[in-house]
This record gives structure tokens, C-alpha cells and sequence, in this order.
DNA sequence: TCTACTACTGCAACCGATTGCAACAAAATG
DNA sequence: CATTTTGTTGCAATCGGTTGCAGTAGTAGA
């Protein structure tokens, strides 16, 4: 492994017998040079495969072209998609894209942010990590005119550009779905209420109850991390409640995927004792028995969205504050383990 | 958003009366600094929210502290998993890391090592896309003397350091185990050859055929491209051929899964009529039904070590060349998919 | 022929941090 | 007291690309 020199726009123009000035110009079609000359000089750029020192161009440039994107994990069908939504936009626009993962830790996730900080990002996407109390450490961002969104996981209260579904309405409709479907002793699995999207989907539930006359009980509100561990735990826990639920609304495939698992092991039937319904639409809800019901979560389009906001944003089209808050349609999938044969 | 001017060095010098060599050396803990100075000079960094400039210092210092990551895909259990081993390891060893995926296209790669190539990584990690048919695209590398560890995905003929699993070994074990279950009939679904993973494992698969005396047949050979469209192509398949198999051994778990479904649809009964072993122990393989025999392929621990050897090479404590090839061990994990009764 | 204008190209000053070498004062040594 | 050593700091060049302004040549117009 040798080591070559790197070649800069000088040894081009020594090379031609021109300034640095004029190469850099002619390297970034600067209209003032002239056709023949910047022809030749991109030639000869090519055949000595002559790269842009991006540090010294930054420096220069005092931006990055960078955007940064914080995601607490990206183990869900749902997370990839949104990665894939934003990267087709950003390299769309020529922007780079660096990512980080909090792994669901608010601490993981202020040491992003701020090494997004330092390495100049131009722009930040960001969808908080489980545990994430405030959003102190965009502070710096807010400071310098550096523009933050969110997405999924946000604080709906605080000022600052969103990309969000509306849980509560599909939390809503998971429950209407479920006590159409004649269920009457209605559980429901989810993570911290802190979290917008799981407090949003509670409250819908409470109202889909209310608004079919079945009381709200506390003890049907199980709280979890969402870990197989935990959702085993519940599974056991909804198995000994008296009288036993017959339906559950799940705040995640996968959970509902392993409480599944958990009551059929012990001879549960789905959905004729209990029916469940999930939520994410995970590759995963249509590989188990049965199929599981569950809310479209459309990943591609909310990165396509954010991503595309924050770079008309960067160009000047548009401005952030004045889209807020953007609603993603989201809706529901009925499957197997919802279906039931005698309704009401 | 107001924009407030960044604080550099100059500023800090200019305020204290002193040089911004000193500075610089002050916040690099620079020996040669008074202690008291060094004090002030943090603390008044501190105060101001001073923030280094990276595009200054990668410029001068010629090195960027970088390590860039191609993956494939990262839809998989096991690439997050990798994801998360190379990640600790990167971090507590102060390196960042930027990740591109290819979505399995050969030219999104090569786009993906240019522009790492071009923002200087230090050194590369990376895992073939499906298509790729030479490593033309890592040339750069080599010229310039940056490091490339491949890992998973690679091409085992090639030179440089790649850290891989017994695949051949594997398919091996897979398929003899499924011959120890009084499997006769074993039919291998799996995708492109060209690729080392699905070439090695197909190779175990026919020694292991060999190894127990029955014939290998070309009809027996599925190929696919992973997708869940074509997998129920091959299910479909797999129903129509006379006589029916009564093993399958395929290349991913999540394959494995959507033909298990298909065939269920059907009427077949896992593992009865057909006895299935799938590949990567994904989450997924302990929540369809019936469990799913696998292999474990430890993705935490490929990461770590790819990971940990780039890192060691980088700061000159071993030479990648020496350890060219690096094999992980994996073993075969029995499930419901796979466990007949009546074994010969 | 002289002036005005257009079309290019170059000069030189940045951007902010790093670092070899020199400088200087104070302390140690002879 | 003279000289060397030690400790601390500053000078100034450097990394490579960008850009406002100036300069030059060639062409068009008066």
C-alpha cells in the first residue's frame, strides 16, 4: 500500500499554466471561463483523478452540505423506510446525509446532536429517543439559525417543525375496530405515555372506549419498553386478569407478534378468545398466524416529507416555521387476527 | 433564528492576550502549556461556547478521524446488529462514523465509495451489494493506501482483510441436519451464486448431500432474489414438483418465513410433510409458527471484530495483510421448523 | 483612431487550526 | 557572575479552495 500525493488545484494549474483561481472557477462551472479552457482543464482533472479537498472548500464555504439525522433505532421496518425516504431526497438534492442512533437514550442522543453541532450540519432530522425529558441539546442548533426537524417521536408542544402521524386518530380507530368486532374487555400494550405517539394512541383509545360506552379501567393499560422480555410479561399478566380481556391493542408489530406467540403457547385461540390488533404494518404482520391487524405507517412518505421540507428550507424556498406541523395520513389494515366470525 | 457568529481561536487569543498557537495547544493538552494558563483558556472556551472547527483541523492535520461503512441493506436483524458491534467499538475509540447503504445495487455502492473516498474516510468497511461484480470502485483506495475491511458480503478471491463466517460449513451442517431428520428430498433455496455467502452455502449443501449418499438434482436449486414476490414463487414451485420435497434449507430467515406461510396456505404441515431450516436467527425465526431451526450468525460479534481490526491497523498496532481473512464461528440452532417425530 | 465594452483570467486575501522553530525569561549550574 | 538549561509562549507558514476586485486583451461602436 503506497501512499500518493493527492492532487490539488494547483499542480492543475501549474500544470496549465493558469491560476488556481481560474481552475476552482472552471471546476464549479463558473460562467466567466471560458468554454475551451474549462474543457480542458475538467479533462485533465479527470485523467490525474483529481478530487475537492471538501475540508478546505467548507472552511471556505462555512457550510457543509450535510444534514444530520438522529434516530433512536432502526431495527423496525418503519425506521428503514423513513431512511430511505430521506436518503432519496437528500442525494436527490446533493445533499450528504450522516446518521446516528441514539439507541433509544437520551444521553446517546444529546452526544449526536452535538457532534452534529461541531461537524457543522446544515440542517438536523431527528426523532427522539425513548427517555428524552426535553430539548436542551438542540438549544445550540435554535442559537445559530441551524434548522432542526422532527418526526414521529416529537414534542408536540414545543415551537419547531414536525413530521407526525395523528396517533390519537389511529388509536382511535384500532379500538372502534376491535369493539365492532364485538370486543368488550379491551387491553392496551404500549410504551411511556411521555412519548407523543404513545400518549396520543392511549388517548385515543380512551376515547373509542367512551364513545361506545365501555368504561375506561386502569388496570387494562399495560406499560412496557417494548423489549421481547417485557411483552412476555404482559402476555402472562393479560393470561391471569378475570375476567380475561378478549381484545388487545398493541402499540408495536413486533410486541403484538410475541404476545401472540405468548397466549397461543398456551392455548389461546386468536382471534376467537382475543383478538389483537398491532401497529406499524411491519413486514412481520403478514408472516404470522394468524395475520395481524394493524395501522399503515407510511415510513417512506414521512422521510420523503421531512427531508424535502428542510432542504426547501436550506434553499430558501419555503420556511420552516411557517409549515409547523404536517400530518401524514396513516390507516387501518384488518387482517386475520382481528376477523371475527360472530360480530355483534 | 438569529445567527451568532461562531468563536474561534483568534477570539479566545484576542481576549486573553495571548497567541492562538497557544490556545490550540492549551485545548489539545499540549504539554508544553502552563497549567494555569491552560485553565483559563478552557474555562473561557468553555464559557463562550467555543466549538473546534473539523474542516480547519481535518485540513491541516490531513485525516479526518472517519471511518465510512457501505452496507447492503440494513433491513435484516443481523445488519443492525453488525451496525450496533461496529458502532461501539468506532465510538469508544473516538473514531465517527458515516453509513451509506447501496439497497443492493452495485452503482449506488461505487457513488457510496466515491463520495467516502472523496470526504477522506480514514479508512472502509463494507459488505457487497447483490450485483457487484468486481472491486474496481475500492481502486482509489488501494492508490491512496486507505484501508478497506470487508466483511459478510465479500469476495473471497480478492486480497485484503475480510471477516466472513464458514458459510460452506454451515450449509453443511444445515442440510445434514435436515438428512438426519429422514429428509431425502432437500431442496436449497437461495439467491445469486456470483455472491460468496450463497455460493459457500450452496457448496455445503451439495457436500453435504454427497457426504450421506444422495444425489444432487439442478431442479432442486431455487434461486431467488430474496424478495417476498419471488418467494412465494418458489413456494408455489416447490408445491408443483414431483414428488413433493421434504426439506428445505434457505438462505435467510425471512425467506424462510414467507414460504413457510405459502406452503401452510396450502395445507402443508411444517415440519411433517416438509421440514424447513432457515439462515441468521432473526427475530422473526421464534415468532412464526412453528419455530424455525436456523443459524446463528453473530452479527454484534462480525461487527466488533471488523471494527476493531481497521481501527488497530489505523493506529499502527497491527497490519491489516496479516490477518487476511478472519472466520467467525456460527453454529445451527434447532427449532419446531425442523424436529420430526420419526426420525430414521 | 480613440473610446467603451465584453470576456476572460489573475491577484491576494481569506476560512480556522496546527506546528516547527525561534525567542525570551527565569531558574539551575559551574 | 557567566553560561546553560528549562519552561513557556509567539511567529509565521501551511493545509486547499473560494471570491471580490482588478487587470488585460480583443471587439464593437463613435
Amino acid at each position: 500500500m503506497k501512499a500518493e500525493k493527492d492532487i490539488t488545484i494547483y499542480d492543475l494549474a501549474n500544470e496549465l499554466n493558469l491560476s488556481a483561481a481560474t481552475i476552482s472557477r472552471a471546476l464549479n462551472h463558473h460562467p466567466t471561463i471560458n468554454k475551451n479552457t474549462r474543457k480542458k482543464i475538467i479533462e485533465l482533472a479527470q485523467k490525474r483523478g483529481y478530487r475537492s479537498n471538501t475540508f478546505a472548500s467548507n472552511l471556505r464555504k462555512q457550510h457543509t452540505n450535510t444534514i444530520g439525522l438522529i434516530l433512536h433505532e432502526l431495527n423496525s421496518q418503519f425506521m428503514v423506510s423513513v431512511l430511505s425516504g430521506i436518503e432519496k431526497v437528500t442525494t436527490e438534492a446533493n445533499y450528504d446525509l450522516i446518521i446516528g442512533h441514539s439507541s433509544e437514550s437520551s444521553k446517546k442522543e444529546a452526544a449526536n446532536a452535538l457532534n452534529f453541532f461541531n461537524k457543522r450540519v446544515d440542517g438536523l432530522i431527528a426523532s427522539l429517543a425513548f427517555d428524552t425529558e426535553n430539548l436542551d441539546h438542540f438549544a445550540p442548533y435554535k442559537k445559530r439559525g441551524i434548522p432542526v426537524v422532527f418526526f414521529d417521536r416529537v414534542f408536540e408542544e414545543a415551537a419547531g417543525a414536525k413530521v407526525i402521524i395523528n396517533n390519537r386518530k389511529a388509536g382511535f380507530e384500532a379500538t372502534r375496530h376491535l369493539i365492532m368486532e364485538g370486543c368488550t374487555k379491551i387491553v392496551h400494550v404500549t410504551a411511556s405515555l411521555q412519548r407523543n405517539v404513545y400518549g396520543e394512541r392511549f388517548k385515543g383509545y380512551q376515547e373509542a372506549l367512551q364513545a361506545h360506552h365501555l368504561r375506561y379501567l386502569e388496570k387494562n393499560l399495560l406499560i412496557t419498553d417494548l423489549s421481547e422480555k417485557d411483552c412476555i410479561a404482559v402476555a402472562k399478566k393479560i393470561l391471569a386478569m378475570k375476567p380475561m380481556p378478549d381484545g388487545i391493542f398493541v402499540t408495536s408489530d413486533f410486541s403484538a407478534a410475541v404476545i401472540m406467540r405468548t397466549l397461543q403457547d398456551e392455548g389461546i385461540r386468536i382471534p376467537e378468545d382475543i383478538a389483537i390488533v398491532g401497529f406499524n404494518n411491519d413486514t412481520i404482520s403478514t408472516l404470522i398466524q394468524p395475520t395481524l391487524t394493524t395501522i399503515n405507517y407510511p415510513g417512506a412518505e414521512i422521510g420523503e416529507i421531512v427531508a424535502q421540507n428542510l432542504i426547501h428550507h436550506l434553499q430558501g424556498k419555503s420556511d420552516l416555521s411557517l409549515t409547523n406541523t404536517i400530518i401524514i395520513n396513516s390507516d387501518l389494515i384488518i387482517r386475520a387476527s382481528s376477523s371475527r366470525k360472530n360480530k355483534p
